[in-house]
DNA sequence: ACCTGAACACCGTTCAAGT
DNA sequence: ACCTGAACACCGTTCAAGT
């Protein structure tokens, strides 16, 4: 077997996929250049090329999430009344961050460090996706409850994930949520449906 | 000036305050033993007969700053009426947040790597007291609102401090929570108080 | 363009030894 | 009991040099 080049990109690949996947099953501190390019069979100073440092590739591998967390949300979308939406959009949510509770945890407490980053980009994709199934139109600024619908859901899956809220009553609490929040969004959907102001 | 000896425990105080400090002041990354080792005057490996490993000093700052949450929200709960409370509770959290910041972030994203921790065992206090205020009696399991305020509170906490919802819309958001929730804490506290099963 | 290898300045952690 | 100093095995980052 020839070890395989790298060139070509191919080590910008491997470094965000193999470096996701560290992060998720041992914790961001499992993810080092040096033990990526080890792990490539390339020396510890190739990783430099693709990702200007360590956070430059932690921050490509939260954009990812980004848009990993959006694609997996955009089917609950799709569904017809708003409960259900509202509903699966919670619990697509909520099962994805437990699935990739490290990943999430970079996504939404690392502090952004620079607004154009694609991290920066992705994230505000996926927010901007939330406030258009709130009915929000991206022109005027998005009003209390986008936020609120983030919020809640990024805590409850914090909650969950860090085993503070047990597996077996996550359900309970985000159909708890998602009724509380319903008749607001309703009635923010029904005023903005009426008048197109 | 004697440099202080830093016996009887004095070392460990300044550990805690000064590595808090740096925390929220500088990030996590920025607390290393050895840097605070270096700012004690002391040798690099002092630090070790006060803290096994980095990760329990870290664990007793998260648990110093889970006992400050709880005594910066104890104010709110002496407030009459329900809505004061709650309100109250909910703008103390937030305030907290955006001022301690990181500190946070180790407190609620930290994954707890021992449930018998300094740090597990004052988390426990915190959300106990979150659970007083609902009328959870603490003997049977609590239901969902425990956990929904809590989640809900820290996830705004989270998008505020990040940047992602604005400064001047915190208030919005947080008494939108506020109101949304208000409903169904009070049913559960009328129906707590009604029949003493 | 992409990678190597040496170098530098940091880490955490361990351990024998000092007071 | 508390601290020192050397040692080991890791890091990130930089930079001249190779292909």
């Amino acid at each position: 077997m020839v070890p395989t080049p790298y060139h070509h990109g191919s080590l910008r690949d491997f470094l965000l996929s193999e470096g996701r996947q560290l992060l998720v099953e041992e914790g961001p501190q499992a993810v080092t250049l040096r033990g990526l390019a080890k792990r490539a069979g390339v020396s510890h100073s190739a990783p430099v090329r693709h990702f200007k440092d360590r956070d430059a590739l932690l921050d490509a591998i939260a954009a990812e999430g980004f848009d990993e967390l959006a694609t997996a949300l955009s089917a609950a979308e799709q569904q017809e009344d708003l409960h259900s939406r509202l509903s699966g959009y919670a619990r697509a949510h909520v099962r994805f961050a437990l699935e990739n509770a490290a990943l999430m945890d970079l996504m939404f407490s690392g502090l952004p460090r620079a607004g154009d980053s694609a991290a920066a980009q992705a994230a505000a994709r996926f927010f901007a996706q939330g406030a258009t199934m709130l009915g929000e139109d991206g022109h005027s600024r998005p009003g209390p409850l986008p936020f609120l619908l983030a919020g809640t859901l990024e805590g409850i899956s914090s909650l969950a994930s860090t085993g503070r809220l047990a597996r077996d009553q996550v359900d309970e609490v985000t159909e708890t949520a998602v009724t509380l929040l319903l008749p607001a969004i309703r009635e923010q959907l029904d005023r903005r449906g009426r008048s197109s102001d």
